[in-house]
DNA sequence: TAGCCTATCCTTAGGCC
DNA sequence: TGGCCTAAGGATAGGCT
């Protein structure tokens, strides 16, 4: 049983690189959630990988309230630095078109719910709650994306 | 010298808290760094702290190819599936209203860099490298959304 | 405060089924 | 294919400077 050390580098085997993946890929969401839970701060890994149909996301619940509280801060901030007026204003179109966007595909799903029911083919509730689900999804990469441009626009 | 493991929960003390949280943040990057050289995906985590000003984002610069790429394959799909043209207009519109607050956050940027050149108080193309830095990390926020948003569509 | 040190605990590569 | 096993390698808590 040789267990040396492997290299750091892409592994070439299919079979192994697949098996290496799902092993480090549990180990750092544990370590996100440690971290986490140790020192009382919100921590995200996002994993885009072939292995998933989705990005994997591991991270707190805590980013929404952040969010809100920070956007509540923000008038006056761009208030005082007139520059930054025609980004705030650039900022809240996004936000707008984005809660748009939010709705279209909300009010697509439903539709989507009321053709499978009437098809019989699922249960009309069990659909629903799938759909809310994809929704939160949604949503949480909405704010997160906000949350990092307003970080990015704080360095510029 | 009692190195005995820790249980999972806040540290209340202040300095252990903080020791704690450096030694971790580093081990959580070096572990992303890894996954992604190993498995040749793209790996992210952003840890938002008291302790440092801005989230700290360890990833991967592979991203921005993978959304041109399915970018590209987009409008098939969308006319095939008519239910989704709405959704298709109003990502077109977030893509421009993006396009926009970049380039008015770049114009800010040499707004900023022509001013404090002019001050003489550090040199200019220092400055220049800086703002490049920066843009980057805003296109990347915003790729990496695009691409969640494009990920949940697929499940929706 | 921040950086070393190292015993202990944890992760994981490779094997096996 | 996916899960279990285990020893080698890696991370880190606590101590020290």
């Amino acid at each position: 049983m040789t267990r040396k050390k492997i290299k750091l580098a892409y592994i070439r085997d299919d079979v192994s690189r697949k098996v290496t993946f799902k092993k480090r890929k549990n180990g750092l969401m544990k370590k996100v959630r440690e971290l986490s839970i140790l020192c009382g701060i919100d921590v995200s890994a996002i994993v885009y990988s072939q292995y998933d149909t989705k990005p994997d996301v591991g991270s707190c619940r805590d980013v929404a309230r952040r969010i809100v509280t920070r956007f509540k801060q923000m008038p006056e901030r761009d208030k005082s630095k007139n520059m930054l007026n025609q980004e705030s204003f650039l900022r809240q179109q996004i936000l707008k078109a984005e809660e748009q966007l939010k709705k279209q595909i909300k009010e697509n799903q439903e539709k989507e719910i009321m053709v499978q029911s009437m098809r019989g083919s699922l249960p009309a509730d069990w659909l629903q709650n799938l759909s809310g689900t994809d929704l939160n999804g949604l949503l949480l990469s909405i704010e997160k994306n906000i949350e990092a441009i307003e970080e990015e626009m704080q360095e510029a």
